[in-house]
DNA sequence: CTTGACTCTCCCATGATGGGAAGGTTTACG
DNA sequence: CGTAAACCTTCCCATCATGGGAGAGTCAAG
């Protein structure tokens, strides 16, 4: 199978798993003699693995952990279980900034007419500390 | 004043003063007979303006949408208005986004028993398709 | 006059991805 | 068999907002 199809078979960009290869993520495979990459099933399995971890909004870094595990057989379930927790932690933070934010933006938008004049509490409130 | 001084009066780093003057943000002001760039007050609250939009999570270029209607007399609220409104849907969307990631991972690490034991669900719903 | 704290410009790095150029390969069709 | 389309290759550059650092110039205090 060529990049071409394994990127449609993993749903990812023939230039995502390029770069993939190229920082270390997953091992450079077979080529064919005039150099195409080739694929098989158990690659496009690990693509596959990769994507859904992507979805997660796990870094590549911490993908290249959860390979790390996921190839071992010797692995602590404990490990992968601390590797998601951090994780969560993360977006809990993310979700938490970006929730002020709204919060704030709400408040200021609702204090605004929003009409032809230029009086703007919304500016206001950007000039002025809060 | 020089950069140094505003950039910790504005809460922000003389880097990104210099960067936001590069991109076109900000004009280009005054210099020192060496080259030093000058700022006065207006300066500073021009700068502290931008960091609380940044600190709402407006783009740089959403930014100078903003600074140019602060700057424009005749502008209608409305406009900031609405520039104010497609932030927050876009806020939301990332928050959509980020609190779906956080769900499923949660469901996924409640099921892992993490001990020292290889078997993992979450590695198993990484690997299979859902 | 030296030292240290500033400032200047310029280039490079991040993280994950896309765009595109210039060139080689394979496939399908007439 | 020839050619065109659809692939593939590598390489470089762009994004977004920011930081790091080199190498050089400037300024203030001791």
């Amino acid at each position: 199978m060529n990049i071409g199809e394994a990127a449609r078979a993993s749903g990812m960009s023939a230039k995502m798993i390029r770069h993939y290869e190229g920082i270390g993520l997953i091992r450079p495979g077979t080529r064919t003699f005039s150099g195409y990459r080739q694929y098989a099933e158990r690659d496009v399995h690990l693509l596959r693995f990769i994507r859904r971890a992507r979805d997660l909004g796990f870094s590549l870094e911490q993908i290249g952990q959860l390979l790390s595990l996921w190839d071992d057989p010797e692995r602590a379930s404990a490990d992968v279980k601390r590797l998601a927790q951090t994780h969560i932690a993360d977006l809990d933070a993310r979700i938490a900034a970006l929730t002020d934010m709204r919060a704030t933006l709400v408040a200021l938008v609702r204090a605004c007419h929003g009409d032809h004049r230029p009086d703007c509490p919304i500016l206001q409130g950007l000039a002025a500390p809060r």
